[in-house]
Order: structure tokens, then C-alpha cells, then sequence
DNA sequence: CTGCGTAAG
DNA sequence: TTTTCTTACGCAG
């Protein structure tokens, strides 16, 4: 007998076990990876959580006393988080006809035989992505995304199953166990809001979410959580996802290490963000016609809150950073000067794929003829974003309000230099 | 069509 | 001195 099943596979604690893939003094000890500015724990090892440390606590407490626990912290080093996840869906791939990219660090995986050979099939993958990344993954299996969800959960959590969970391999009494003691909260698609309403309800686990009425859920929480009540009970309704090219719009953000209170230096920043959403609006191949600017104070200093933004339609889809950069000073006049604004982004929306409206020359810039706006990209693209730019975008030097990123790894499978070198005697 | 609420990682 | 960033979807108005 075979049925269609999924398996969802995910890296344990991926930025970090990317840190230590390269770096294996780092095994066995607690390891965190920061958020941008190196203002936060955003990812930990199993040792940094033993030591209380929880998602969102602020390096700068904990910095004091790093040394005494041997707590390393590594800032956020995208580029090889990012190559790496690229080549765990390769090696996911090649055990799989169908993939879901599902994030940076988790994957769907079909299986098509017999129920028998799913157990060996996941531990297939789990070795072949411990053996070429050196990346420890989790792997459950299931009949629907739901269920292979809370598979790869009981993956981690049952010390016996090491890493790998088929949950129609269990016993039906085991499994009925598992849910009847599993809080409804750790079911995906059930965040804390759902959870608090089920639980008015008594709804308090996965098993009597599964077992409750649908339409009563329906009417309670929508559809979405309704098709996590089947799915629960092995009816698929959430479908595997072909990879969706076409996102309807894109945003670059990012906070400032030190606050920006002047025009003059927000038009700074306008125009290197404009630039670096120019850059990933072209490594999608796409145009924007809409275009937002906005800034933001923190949101933990209620006194003088401001959240200035200003939105400018184009004559015409387009990816040129001149244009763009431009579009994006509207901003200025929106702000209040002296105002200490901690974040600020660009937006970009209406996007359509590449030429596919052919621009009309009516329109067209002078600088386009010259073409300055692709070579500018050109240019980034092959030698990095400080390489050259307009404004402030292209200095090599990092500007006052810049994140911080004090203690980043080399970027050892993107760029030559920071290769890793290895020596044998 | 848009903004908001909710959720995810 | 802190406290991420990005994407998606359903639903109400």
C-alpha cells in the first residue's frame, strides 16, 4: 500500500549550526547569533538556551558576562546563511521530485511509496545533508503539512526517534498520547490569539483541536483554522507550493545603530536603501510602479512618536536606481527635523515582471539614454554594493547611523577572499 | 481595494 | 545604551 506523504525537514538552530559548520570549536558550546546591529539574541544553540537565554535578549546584558559561561556571539552573516539554505534545498532535491521552499531553514518534501520506506528515505536525507553541509536537520512525515509538522516536532523532542519521525509509523495509541498532551498552541497555524480563544472553549490540545467540530472552528476562527482541524485528522488541505516567483511587493528596512534626526542625513539613508531595493528588485527581474518611503521613532519611546511616509506613483514601471533614488528623498519634507527616528525602509509595490510593459520614451529620463542607471547596478552587482552608488550608497567607509556588525564570520562560500583555508602537515 | 489582525520562522 | 526582519493570508469595511 502507498500513500502520498510529506516530509517537512529543518536545520536545528540554523544560523548557529551554520556558524559551526565552519567553525567546529563552537560545537558543544553555547553559541548566539545576533539580530541586525548586533542588538539582539535571534538564534541560539540548545547550550545558550540551557543558560536561560531566550530569542530577543539584548547582547549588551549579556556581553558582561559572556566570557565566565564561554558564550560566543556571532553577528548575523546573511550571505552564507542565505547559500547555505540554497544548498540544502539542492541536496532536499535530489532525494525529492517535490520541494516547498518554506523558509530559510525549513523545507516540504513529497514521497510517493510505500509507507515502509519513508523512515529510511528521511534518514537518507538526514545523513546526506550532515555529510555535505555538515548541518544537523529534523525530519518528520506525515500526511499533511500540519502532520508533518508536529512529526518533526516529536522528532526532536523523543530522544529515541533522533531526529527523524513518521507519524503513521507510530502506534495509533502512542499517537493519540502525543495529542492529547501536545498544548494546541504548538500546532502550527495556531498562535497565541487562536489559542487563547480555543482554550475559552476548552479547547486546550492538539487532540481536541482535532477532535473538535469543524464547522464550530469555522465560525470561530475562520477557514485557515478549520483546514487545521483536517489536517489533523490526515486530510490534506494546505498543498505543497510551487515556488512562487512573483511576490507583489518588496520592502528593504533596516534600524539605525544610532538615531537619525537631520534631513540632511536621512537623505543619506533614502538613497542607500533606494539602492539596495533597486538591487533586490533586479535579482528578481522585476519593475515598480509604486514607490513608499518611511521612517519610524522607536516604538519604546511613546513621548514623540512620529511615522512619516510618503508614497509616489511612477510615470512608469521601472528598476532604475537614479529614478528611484530620487522618488525616495520625497520623504524629507514629510519628516520632522530634530525628530529621533530609529528605522526607516523603502517599499516598492506594484511590480511586474521585467518588460513586460515596453517603457514609452515620452517618458524616459535623460540619464536612461546614458544608461548610468544599469551600470550603476551592473557595477554593484559584480563588485559589491560598496563599490560604487549615488549618495551615500557606495562608500566604503560605514556611516554613523550603519548597522553594526562587530563580530561577523567570513562569507566562506560567496566571496574568494573569505574562503576557508585548510592546512595539512 | 485597503488596512488590520494573526501567524510563521 | 535594549528589545529583528520579512512574508503571507483571511476578513471586515
Amino acid at each position: 500500500m502507498s500513500k502520498h506523504l510529506l516530509a517537512l525537514v529543518d536545520v536545528n538552530s540554523f544560523y548557529v549550526s551554520c556558524e559551526r559548520a565552519f567553525d567546529p570549536t563552537l560545537e558543544g558550546r553555547p553559541v548566539l547569533v545576533l539580530s541586525n546591529n548586533d542588538g539582539c539574541a535571534v538564534a541560539m544553540s540548545a547550550e545558550a538556551k540551557e543558560l536561560g537565554i531566550t530569542v530577543g535578549a539584548p547582547w549588551f546584558k549579556l556581553a558582561p558576562n559572556a566570557q565566565r559561561h564561554g558564550l560566543v556571539a556571532r553577528s548575523s552573516n546573511y550571505e552564507l546563511y542565505g547559500d547555505m539554505s540554497h544548498r540544502f534545498l539542492q541536496v532536499i532535491g535530489e532525494h525529492s521530485h517535490e520541494v516547498e521552499k518554506y523558509s530559510i531553514d525549513e523545507a516540504f518534501a513529497g514521497y510517493g511509496g510505500p509507507l515502509q520506506g519513508a523512515g529510511p528515505w528521511a534518514e537518507r536525507i538526514r545523513r546526506d545533508i550532515a555529510e555535505r553541509l555538515s548541518l544537523p536537520v529534523g525530519i518528520g512525515v506525515g500526511a499533511t503539512k500540519t502532520l508533518a509538522k508536529l512529526a518533526n516536532l516529536a522528532a526532536k523532542r523523543v530522544p529515541g526517534m533522533r531526529g527523524v519521525c513518521v507519524w503513521d509509523g507510530l502506534d495509533a495509541e502512542y499517537r493519540d498520547w502525543v495529542m492529547s498532551r501536545l498544548p494546541v498552541q504548538q500546532i502550527w497555524g495556531v498562535g497565541p490569539r487562536s489559542a487563547k480563544k480555543l482554550a475559552a472553549h476548552g479547547v486546550t490540545t492538539a487532540a481536541a483541536l482535532r477532535d473538535a467540530d469543524a464547522q464550530f472552528v469555522r465560525r470561530l476562527l475562520g477557514v485557515t483554522m478549520m483546514r487545521t482541524v483536517l489536517e489533523l485528522r490526515g486530510q490534506p488541505c494546505i498543498q505543497l507550493e510551487e515556488e512562487r516567483e512573483f511576490r507583489d511587493s518588496l520592502v528593504f528596512s533596516r534600524s539605525f545603530s544610532t538615531p537619525v534626526s537631520t534631513r540632511e542625513i536621512m537623505a543619506q539613508v533614502m538613497a542607500s536603501y533606494a539602492q539596495r531595493a533597486c538591487t533586490r528588485l533586479n535579482s528578481r527581474s522585476t519593475e515598480a510602479k509604486t514607490l513608499t518611503a518611511w521612517a519610524m521613532t522607536s516604538q519604546f519611546n511613546s513621548a514623540a512618536e512620529d511615522s512619516p511616509s510618503a508614497t509616489l506613483s511612477l510615470p512608469a514601471p521601472t528598476n532604475d536606481p537614479v529614478l528611484l533614488t530620487r522618488a525616495a528623498q520625497a520623504l524629507l519634507p514629510r519628516m520632522t527635523e530634530g525628530t529621533r527616528y530609529t528605522k526607516a525602509g523603502i517599499t516598492l509595490t506594484d511590480l511586474s515582471p521585467r518588460g513586460a510593459q515596453p517603457a514609452f520614451d515620452l517618458f524616459a529620463e535623460p540619464q536612461q539614454d546614458k544608461g548610468i542607471g544599469p551600470l550603476l547596478q551592473q557595477v554593484r552587482e559584480k563588485s559589491g554594493t560598496d563599490a560604487i552608488g549615488m549618495g551615500r550608497g557606495g562608500m566604503r567607509t560605514a556611516a554613523e547611523w550603519e548597522m553594526r556588525r562587530e563580530m561577523m564570520s567570513p562569507r566562506y562560500t560567496t566571496r574568494w577572499q573569505e574562503m576557508l583555508e585548510v592546512h595539512a602537515r
